[in-house]
DNA sequence: CGGTGCGTTGACATTTCTCAACTGTTGTGG
DNA sequence: CCACAACAGTTGAGAAATGTCAACGCACCG
């Protein structure tokens, strides 16, 4: 794998999108692949920070190890997707662990040299980090928001919203790309809830649920949940 | 106010206080100094990005208006916050509102122009942004932390952990900077929930609450909770 | 001194969790 | 290719935490 087949992949990212291409060859010149089984970590929070991450394929999760042994999601990022670039700038530690979820999951390993020599080089690349940082803020900010919502159904409403989806007909259909149990610790409800509330939906008529994926027949009624409404 | 008097205030901002004192005179060119009254509106979501600020004196929330006409507080933000800048880097519009919540409240605002040219001129710029929005990042990703955890007492406890204290003795003395019923919705739980907590442990004893102060009696306990022990 | 709003308390309703059992799917090894 | 193990997901019953509603005290501000 040398740098002409690093380059298109360096390109997908948001942070280099609208870099030169010279400049994306200087960086692709110090990156390594990395492919890993699923379960395989990354990196565990608080190991020096060697290297920033972009997930060519597969998935990986961010997670925090809590004192009683739980532990907790932060993300779960899929291609395309960087992360722990920022730890790479500026802290030296890494602040959470990721671990690999798929087999394969091929990673892009890129270290702090060319990066480093890049954000000097090149004055565009600072403005595209902070972007790029900003989103994930905004993106944050909502998911604290989401999570503010004290009843259940509400923030499970207010997920869904936010999903990607297709149109089928006049029922948008939405791929959950986590496991069942993986959503409901996302929004901070046992995966009994979880199953119970999508039943509950279900025998009301207005969403259908198989496997992984859920159909919403009549979306007036997820927005009405999501603005607060009792779920009667 | 002119730009000698500006100075000492921007070399206190995160953002700035490693660059050189000729860059800070050339930002101090282009403020403006703004003093608020209490629940006085900065900007509105969605209002197009004019200028970031930095907080002087007083305290600003940011929120998020919610359809059913509730508000969910972002953050809340005191003298040495600055806040606003990504956005004004990268979207072009606000993603929350921002209030004054004390009379009176000065800002400083800081126009689109001295900091983009800053940031074309002194590399040392993107990092230390890109720092400071990790840093925000962080804490944000340790919010999430505290909010998906279930137990009321939980969230409570982690709370605290984390707020700033001083030592009295062997207790450790935390002053509220938000009013209880601010703190209950910072944590998703009802202001009734909250009282009743710390009513309970203030009779189990390890704890005495009077006003906006908490004083820890034994920091053990509040580790215990925080670690997930059942709060009996 | 009277209002306005925060904070507290109690009684009660409800949601949500816990625990346990069961089902279905997936992947593995014989 | 089948049997079996492991695990996600579902369901039910009961318990516990937390929300709701209402009333009251208390501080702060005009």
């Amino acid at each position: 794998m040398d740098a002409t087949e690093l380059r298109p992949l360096l390109r997908e990212l948001p942070h280099f999108r609208a870099l030169p291409a010279d400049l994306v060859d200087a960086i692709a010149g110090g990156c390594k692949l990395r492919t890993l089984d699923a379960g395989a970590i990354v990196f565990l929070e608080r190991d020096p920070c060697r290297a920033f991450f972009a997930v060519r394929s597969g998935g990986v999760k961010l997670y925090r190890s809590q004192p009683d042994g739980r532990e907790q999601v932060v993300n779960i990022l899929h291609a395309g997707a960087t992360f722990a670039e920022a730890a790479l700038l500026t802290f030296g530690r890494y602040p959470v662990s990721a671990a690999a979820t798929e087999s394969p999951t091929e990673l892009l390993e890129v270290g702090p040299e060319p990066l480093l020599r890049l954000f000097r080089e090149d004055e565009r690349l600072g403005p595209a980090m902070v972007a790029s940082l900003s989103m994930r803020l905004v993106a944050l900010v909502e998911r604290v928001e989401e999570l503010s919502t004290i009843q259940a159904g509400e923030r499970l409403a207010r997920w869904l919203l936010r999903q990607p989806s297709r149109m089928d007909g006049s029922t948008s259909v939405i791929e959950l790309a986590l496991a069942k149990k993986e959503l409901a610790a996302h929004l901070a409800m046992t995966p009994e809830t979880l199953s119970r509330l999508l039943r509950r939906w279900h025998e009301d008529g207005w969403i259908e649920s198989e496997r992984a994926t859920v159909r919403v027949l009549r979306g007036e009624r997820l927005v009405a949940l999501a603005d607060g409404a009792a779920d009667g």
